[in-house]
DNA sequence: TGCCAGGTGTACT
DNA sequence: AGTACACATGGC
């Protein structure tokens, strides 16, 4: 720990054995918070805990944080941010010797996003994130979750490169529970039953009936975490399991999307996912990808697959 | 213009 | 159990 030069009391330096991406990997559409500011080197700011946290992309070197406070989340700021930023999880090996024989061209076009990691993040950003990624496109989602945060998300103020800058935390789920739904329906692209499911979620955590901690123990079954989820409105399989994936730390979580459905057909040539969507196909998909993807880590996996997919095949550069 | 976008709930058969 | 459709809007 020592003082930084942006305003900012605590930093910390992640040395780290290989590169991470930190752009692919706040940019790669699990996380939809993360501004990048341009200088010599890019910086990512974002507001967590209640504080501004700004990530300096360093190459090769690896990355620096920035932050006004020692400790996040009961952890010292390099402790949070490893954990954050997934980097005890090494995705150059994940993709097992077998899977790189049995899909070679595939394995090569993945090797250039190992560097792209999974995020820890919270649970009820996740939730609320992906509860507004229904049948719509990134930009929109982005927008929502921009909405969401500047009308109901504490305003935190900072000083980075001699600039005043001001972002917004997640709202809390007591915020979003006590919110008039038109209010959030302004925020959630219109969608009104999309702000009512939204304020209901918030409701059940803020109440304690839906508590992702309990669901974060290791020893839940996939099954057991996506049937609590799915028992509320707006939270479908798919859904439920970007949660467990992304805001549980569960990598065994495989959400199928229409993205990873056709990368399914395409690259694994799975039949089924050409068919319908339906609960059972959706079932029945994610256990055929698991005897061609190591079932511990699949949803990690999937993720690359899924970003690899977007950019490279279906040519997207938006987050 | 028409189709696709990180799906889900409801109302049919 | 499977199918059709509404939901809302931006991008290509």
């Amino acid at each position: 720990m020592h003082n930084s030069n942006h305003g900012d009391r605590y930093s910390a330096i992640i040395s780290s054995d290989f590169t991470v991406s930190v752009h692919d990997t706040l940019f790669s559409g699990q996380t939809f918070r993360w501004e990048m500011y341009r200088s010599h080197y890019p910086y990512y700011v974002s507001v967590i805990h209640g504080s501004p946290i700004i990530i300096k992309s360093m190459d090769t070197l690896g990355l620096s944080i920035y932050s006004d406070r020692d400790e996040l989340g009961g952890l010292p700021l390099s402790k949070w941010a490893e954990y954050y930023l997934s980097l005890d999880i090494n995705e150059r090996v994940i993709m097992e010797p077998v899977f790189r024989f049995l899909h070679r061209d595939i394995a090569l076009l993945v090797q250039d996003f190992y560097g792209l990691k999974v995020l820890r993040q919270d649970p009820f950003e996740t939730a609320v994130t992906f509860m507004c990624a229904q049948g719509i496109g990134m930009p929109i989602i982005r927008r929502q979750i921009g909405e969401i945060c500047r009308v109901f998300g504490d305003p935190v103020s900072f000083t980075f490169e001699g600039t005043r800058h001001t972002n917004y935390a997640f709202p809390s789920p007591e915020r979003i529970a006590s919110a008039h739904s038109e209010d959030l329906r302004i925020c959630t692209n219109n969608n009104c039953r999309r702000a009512v499911n939204v304020r209901k979620m918030a409701e059940a955590v803020a109440s304690g009936e839906l508590d992702f901690r309990k669901l974060a123990s290791p020893d839940r079954s996939l099954d057991s975490i996506r049937d609590e989820l799915c028992r509320n409105d707006g939270i479908g399989p798919k859904i439920a399991d970007c949660i467990a994936l992304f805001g549980l730390g569960r990598f065994d979580a495989f959400p199928i999307d229409t993205h990873v459905r056709q990368y399914l057909l395409e690259w694994f040539g799975l039949k089924r996912a050409a068919m319908p969507l339906t609960v059972n196909n959706y079932m029945e998909l994610q256990r055929e990808i698991r005897s061609v993807i190591n079932p511990e880590i699949a949803g990690y996996a999937g993720h690359l697959l899924f970003h690899c997919w977007r950019r490279r095949v279906k040519g997207l550069n938006t987050a």
